[in-house]
DNA sequence: TCGACTTACACGTTTGAATTGA
DNA sequence: ATCAATTCAAACGTGTAAGTCG
């Protein structure tokens, strides 16, 4: 076995990593000892400034750049945004569901990559259900700390994440800012949006290089303690398999439990009556109405019962039947119904989808009424001609790299598989964050197209899931960026001007790929940057009046870099947001459709918006795959935020090292895969750019012929070259520092999400929020000691001593790419002997590992990596038991007072882990 | 009084140990 | 003695309803 013991850094795996780090809503209070995702961005050097990748990087042609996650099981989670997804928070966790089940292609088979889930608040509203669609009822609550979700097989290969279906199934949310489990923390009511990192990593210690970052628009949920909307409660007990005691066949069903309940009554009276009346020697008379009895009774007399098998393809008509019926075909049903197996149509409710988890079924092919979910996208949008070349994977939604730079007057590729696709984006690449420009549209879709649009400003098309843009720090931006960014700043107040002003730049190009490309999705997002208009996806914009003074103006991300913003402000089109949030008719998801604002996603079809938030989507009786395939999911039109791109965020948060330097340097490869919106937009991405291997080739079918071509590859084909990116930059979580040697175990600074949230261009439209900490999905991994005590002084980071890198292949060249931290050291923090149980089964054993790649290791510098083996390493045998355990040194609350990052933020005590 | 949250409950699924058979 | 298949029970996941809290 291997133990974590002899691999501290490979702890970390499963574990929730998040509270590791906390931002201080202080600026100046302290220095993170592990920068938020913000700070990295901002902090990161401009791409032209970080040093030339290795020569040794990896042999050109690696699929490295190329990485591509796609939402396996997207149509789930469309039918659940089209009504407004809620997930239950409970003070001992709760998972989510839908799960959050991605695949994951163009990784170096041979490299070694982490992956993170974490959670970011959307806005900083709160949320109430009421008329039955979710409106924005005032102010976000205090952030939490943010905690990542490691997935369990964290490090494994690329290989290893390429070939199953990458599920966060075990990631928690819970309610409960006290957690010791790792838990995600989560506010009740607020909005949120999941997102999944992939890190290059060449052990849990040696973050760096590329980070891709990805989110899904129709991931995108309210944290509920009870459900609010009975939609969402149907959806949820017909496609979640622990909900089936709750169907209508079940014997928990609501029928069964009012019979139940019935019979209790009646029976509790006739015992009353029979103790009353009866001989209490005799027991005989009572046995029948003994309360336990009648119920098993009943429900097996039911079960028996012909009742009307409402399983779950019954219910499918049952399902938000509303919403979708009336609604224009406005967003891309594609998008929805592509995914779709057509076999999966069909299939009894009993069948689950082969997943590699095993364990719940994937909405997608299940999931009830999906004509009901159906997208509203237009088949005829697509043009398809243009990316037949690349196979992309159709049926889910693949976030592809948007090239910022490169239009695509490519045709957009299937709405489906568009709106499924998001593409990572190079640093480098980095689509311009116009905001006023912004959203890119894709020139070349044609109106109508498949995507939406999202032209934030004029047109009132829906963007594609798919489309969002990753929206990387520029170098003015980063420059701009102050060191401490005022930590609430509502992100609404960011004047427009500001936006532009922002020093964001947002790439030109991308506008035009917008237009062109995958443009639709531009057009498709207006919704969000209307605030008004959007009820749960977007928050309500802030009234155009910052009302947190500290904000930086810059923080006016561009638009783009508001997920849900107020997009009024950047917008070249700005839509009237109603400075009382409260006041701003929030549907849930989608702003209704009526609205009239250009921005606005909505459907235009719906006219009653409030209702449902999620923008109504045309019900298709019977999916065909060829209309399917021209369909988008109108979610993605309804989420314009990447447009504008996580610049924002980066803005928002100071760069507290280097503000203007950065001396963090910045992975350039860090992409942030947002919706395809943009990317699609963006040119098609030359086939032979895209691993399309790795798609599968059953994907395909959906298409219709026409249709547009996957969009994904259209995004890409700009960004490519990712190898360019920053090699040598250490990972903007990285900012551990990592011990010289592989003998030392401290374990490196749990990646913040925060940090991530640089790269992202939505998710934080709000500057109020900081940072996000990290989770770390399996705590048990992590072992208390795996954090290596990170030298608070950002020169330690910019001079960290680093081993000779510059010969392996993967190691960052730039000698700052890595603090090192004496091994000594490490015992030496207070902080990494904490008691933190770890899993006393994961055994790493260096001895017993291979090198982590034969070809490289005879450059690599032994010091500098520990002996990785090439074959994907679980770090986590059992990712549930693991997660159970606490992980108290990590989830502490951070010691403000603490100027410095390191020790305060982890709350080590007391045993050594080593 | 109301909304949000907590808790207990019943049901179903998952998982792993124990058992059985070849 | 070994291995695979089966059985069983505990743990876990889920939504609901009642109760609690502010």
């Amino acid at each position: 076995m291997l133990g974590v013991e002899m691999y501290p850094s490979l702890a970390l795996g499963p574990q929730r990593l998040s509270d590791c780090y906390y931002r201080d809503r202080e600026p100046s209070a302290h220095v993170p000892l592990y920068p938020t995702t913000c700070d990295m961005a901002a902090r990161g050097l401009p791409p032209r400034l970080l040093q030339p990748p290795p020569a040794t990087a990896e042999a050109p042609g690696t699929p490295q750049d190329n990485v591509k996650m796609e939402l396996e099981n997207a149509s789930l989670w469309k039918q659940f945004s089209t009504v407004g997804t809620e997930m239950i928070v409970t003070k001992k966790g709760r998972r989510m569901f839908p799960q959050l089940r991605v695949k994951l292609s163009g990784l170096n088979p041979t490299l070694r990559y982490i992956l993170l889930l974490d959670i970011v608040p959307v806005d900083s509203s709160r949320y109430r259900f009421q008329d039955n669609s979710w409106q924005v009822v005032g102010g976000a609550e205090a952030r939490l700390p943010d905690r990542v979700f490691i997935h369990p097989d964290s490090p494994a290969t690329g290989e290893h994440w390429q070939n199953r279906s990458i599920s966060f199934h075990r990631a928690k949310l819970t309610n409960n800012t006290l957690d010791a489990q790792g838990y995600i923390i989560l506010h009740s009511l607020h909005r949120y949006q999941p997102r999944v990192h992939v890190i290059e990593a060449r052990d849990v210690l040696m973050w760096g290089r590329a980070q891709h970052s990805f989110t899904f628009p129709e991931t995108q949920f309210i944290t509920v303690t009870a459900y609010q909307n009975s939609k969402i409660t149907e959806l949820k007990i017909n496609s979640n398999p622990f909900a089936k005691g709750f169907r209508e066949n079940g014997m928990n069903c609501k029928k069964q439990r009012e019979a139940r309940l019935k019979r209790k009554i009646t029976s509790n009276q006739e015992e009353s009556l029979d103790i009353e009346s009866c001989d209490p020697c005799d027991s005989t008379e009572l046995l029948p109405q003994s309360v336990e009895l009648p119920s098993s009774a009943l429900t097996i007399i039911n079960s028996a019962l012909p009742i009307t098998d409402s399983g779950f393809h019954t219910e499918v008509p049952s399902l938000p039947d509303q919403t979708v019926s009336n609604q224009p075909l406005v967003l891309g049903q594609a998008f929805l119904t592509s995914e779709i197996p057509s076999s999966m149509e069909s299939q009894p409710q009993t069948t689950p989808e082969n997943n590699v988890n095993n364990t719940l079924m994937d909405g997608s092919g299940q999931m009830i009424g999906l004509s009901e979910y159906t997208s509203t996208f237009p088949t005829a949008q697509l043009s398809s001609s243009s990316h037949a070349s690349v196979p992309l994977p159709q049926s889910s939604s693949i976030y592809s790299m948007v090239s910022s730079t490169q239009n695509s007057d490519l045709e957009l590729p299937q709405p489906s598989t568009i709106s499924s696709t998001y593409s990572s984006i190079p640093s480098s690449d980095y689509p311009g964050l116009n905001s006023s420009t912004t959203m890119p549209s894709s020139t070349t879709s044609p109106p109508g197209s498949s995507y939406p649009p999202i032209s934030h400003s004029t047109s009132p098309h829906l963007l594609p899931s798919s489309s969002y843009h990753s929206i990387l720090p520029t170098d003015q931006s980063q420059e701009n960026l102050s060191p401490h960014t005022p930590t609430n700043p509502p992100f609404q107040s960011i004047p427009p001007s500001s936006c532009q002003g922002s020093g964001l730049t947002i790439d030109p190009g991308q506008n035009q790929v917008d237009d062109s490309g995958l443009s639709s999705s531009n057009e498709t997002t207006p919704a969000i940057q209307n605030p008004n208009q959007t009820a749960f996806p977007f928050p309500p914009v802030q009234s155009s009046n910052d009302p947190d003074p500290t904000s930086p103006p810059c923080q006016s991300l561009p638009q783009s870099a508001l997920p849900f913003q107020p997009v009024s402000q950047c917008n070249p089109n700005p839509i009237h947001t109603p400075s009382d949030p409260n006041t701003t008719p929030t549907a849930f998801p989608f702003p209704p459709a009526e609205q009239s604002t250009p921005n606005s996603i909505m459907t235009p079809s719906n006219p009653n918006p409030s209702v449902f938030p999620f923008p109504p989507v045309q019900q298709i009786p019977n999916l065909n795959m060829s209309t399917l395939g021209s369909t988008q999911t109108p979610t993605t039109g309804y989420f314009p935020v990447y447009q504008s791109s996580g610049l924002s965020t980066i803005s928002a948060i100071p760069n507290p090292v280097h503000p203007t330097t950065g001396s963090f340097s910045f992975p350039s490869t860090n992409a942030i895969h947002q919706g395809p919106m943009q990317s699609a937009s963006n040119t098609l991405h030359p086939t032979t750019a895209f691993p399309v291997h790795s798609f599968p080739a059953s994907l395909p079918k959906h298409t219709t012929p026409g249709s547009l071509p996957n969009p994904a590859p259209a995004t890409s084909h700009t960004s490519y070259p990712f190898a360019t990116s920053i090699p040598s930059a250490p990972h903007p979580f990285q900012s551990l520092t990592l011990p010289p040697s592989s003998s030392i175990h401290g374990v490196p600074a749990i990646p913040n999400p925060t940090q991530i949230q640089s790269t992202f261009p939505q998710s934080y439209p709000n500057p109020s929020f900081p940072h996000i900490p990290p989770q770390v999905g399996n705590p048990s991994q992590i072992n208390s000691q795996s954090f290596p005590p990170i030298q608070s002084s950002s020169t330690s980071q910019l001079n960290p001593p680093v081993p000779p890198i510059s010969n392996h292949p993967q190691c960052p060249t730039s000698s700052n790419a890595y603090p090192s931290v004496a091994p000594t050291e490490i015992g030496t923090f207070s902080q990494l002997n904490s008691a933190a149980p770890y899993l006393p089964d994961m055994v790493l054993h260096p001895s017993l590992l291979p090198p982590f790649d034969p070809s490289l290791s005879s450059s690599a510098p032994p010091s500098l990596y520990n002996p990785f083996p090439s074959y994907s390493l679980r770090l986590c045998q059992d990712p549930r038991s693991s997660l159970h355990l606490p992980l108290r040194h990590i989830y502490r609350q951070p010691q403000h007072s603490h100027a410095h990052g390191q020790g305060p933020y982890f709350d080590l005590g007391g045993r050594a882990v080593f």
